[in-house]
RNA sequence: GGAACGGUGUCCGAGUGGUUGAAGGAGCACGCCUGGAAAGCGUGUAUAGGUGCAAGCUUAUCGAGGGUUCGAAUCCCUCCCGUUCCGCCA
């Protein structure tokens, strides 16, 4: 959310942000329901202060005066009780347009449509180079007894997955140590359940827009998380936050889910995309200023690149054009890693600057050294998501003989091991 | 699932119809005091909106919505949320 203040006064440059990021909202029917607004509110205030001063005056009328006063204060109360659910109809049409209105981006991010028009920034890392005919993730898992596709999509349907043996070990390696990582690097662990209140996704940014994206409970309000970033927001929401308590930096573990709605067809095979996963998130709430803000930014990258070159992962950083950088973010870089079996580049990680926008909508406040009240900036930055980073790690560390070779960094998670799989090639 | 209790300011907590935006305390800020600090003393300390150059004026807000009333934090109804106890249970 953006404030209607600011809105009011840069009506262009918003317009432009809702142009760049393609997003049908007429702005001017924003701003017409805003001025309307307020000539209603007007209206509406003068009746209050009326009724309330003549209310006052009743107390210490005469018995002789009294009715009459009575008799006016029923007939402003008449009048005003007209007015009000109309008031508040007004006020809840615009809160709902203001909910759609997308933060501005940096002037910096590159025009386009959709990804097709992100930029690549860099490559880190060499390709793998193999001297046998690599396998690709699928084959791999099931040369290994690692997966077992048939019987997980008969309990669990499509875009499912199961690990078995030492795969499991494995993601629970890769998960640890992303942990353990950020908390070496100040990040406060939390592992938090998906399952939240509808209005944590208002908070967040995911609503209105990503409902059909969201897994809903039967006869219940709550809904499951597609990421951390949902119940971590949240956490704070609405209270008033002293500027000694910031920066606020987590590393939230917890399963993630995903309909995947309107993704038909698209990464079936395997585990890049599947309906329920498990991710440690990077969550940052920091001060209101954007230099600030942008350290943080760089910082919850070079998280996620140092996770990934301990990993020996090699990866490049696309940053997001308008387009695909949705509603709430002012710049936006996506991680992608090398797929071996794919010979492409396959996003990992989604590392997002939203500035106060986020905040607004979350109730996010803290109060700075001049005793103000201001909106704290929020970003956020994928740690590890599995088993999406499996496809890359099993690829690229696949051996000729079937099995995996461990980056040195992995082992003390995984009992020391080098390799874990057995020859079966 | 059953039952009970409760939701007030940054926090704790008073407040059952009228000048209560809300006592008191804590916290915080500033000042005095001090060699420095603590304690102590004093002063100040809600948010959002409208209007105004400003001082200010004004409206809303005591979980949410509705009702009663000239007037509601206070009375009534509905809903939401929380805590505790019992039951069930990984």
């Amino acid at each position: 959310m953006l404030d209607l203040k600011f809105i009011r006064e840069n009506p262009e440059q918003v317009k432009r942000a809702i142009e760049v990021k393609h997003i049908s909202l007429d702005l001017d029917e924003l701003l017409r329901l805003d001025r309307d607004l307020i000539a209603l509110k007007q209206r509406v205030e003068a009746m209050q202060t009326e009724r309330n001063a003549n209310a006052k005056l009743v107390p210490k009328a005469t018995p002789d005066e009294r009715p009459a006063l009575i008799q006016k204060g029923k007939d402003l109360s008449e009048e005003l009780k007209a007015l009000e659910p109309q008031l508040r109809g007004e006020e809840e049409k615009l809160k709902n347009l203001l909910l759609r209105v997308p933060n501005i981006p940096l002037d910096s991010v590159p025009l386009g449509q959709d990804d097709t028009e992100n930029v690549e920034l860099r490559r880190e890392g060499t390709l793998p180079q193999f001297a046998f005919k690599p396998l690709d993730h699928v084959e791999l898992l099931e040369l290994q007894g690692w997966s077992d596709p048939e019987r997980v999509a008969r309990v669990s349907g499509s875009r499912s997955y199961l690990l078995k043996g030492e795969a499991v070990m494995l993601e629970m390696a890769v998960l640890t140590f992303t942990l353990d990582f950020l908390a070496g690097r100040g990040f406060t662990p939390l592992s938090t359940t998906a399952l939240v209140r509808p209005e944590t996704f208002t908070a967040s940014g995911h609503f209105p827009g990503g409902e059909d994206q969201v897994y809903k409970m039967e006869g219940d309000e709550m809904m499951l998380a597609g990421t951390a970033e949902v119940p971590v927001n949240s956490l704070y929401a609405g209270e008033q936050l002293q500027q000694s308590q910031l920066p606020l930096a987590f590393a939230a573990i917890s399963a993630a889910f995903r309909s995947e709605a309107g993704a038909a067809g698209r990464d079936v095979r395997g585990l890049i995309r599947v309906h329920e996963f498990r991710k440690v998130e990077q969550y940052v709430l920091c001060e209101a200023d954007q230099a600030v803000a942008l350290e943080w930014f760089e910082k919850i990258l070079k998280n996620a690149e140092d996770l990934l070159a301990a990993l020996e992962l090699p990866y490049r950083i696309v940053q997001n054009c308008t387009g695909d950088m949705g509603a709430g973010k002012v710049l936006m870089y996506d991680i992608e890693s090398w797929v071996p079996s794919e010979e492409k580049y396959r996003e990992t990680h989604s590392c997002s600057y939203l500035g106060d926008w986020q905040a607004r909508r979350t109730g996010l406040r803290y109060r700075d050294e001049a005793g103000k009240l201001v909106y704290a900036h929020t970003l956020n930055n994928t740690g590890i998501a599995s088993p999406r980073i499996l496809v890359p790690f099993l690829e690229n560390h696949q051996q000729a003989d079937g099995t995996i070779r461990i980056p040195a960094a992995l082992r003390p998670y995984l009992g020391g091991k080098e390799v874990i799989g057995k020859p079966v090639r």
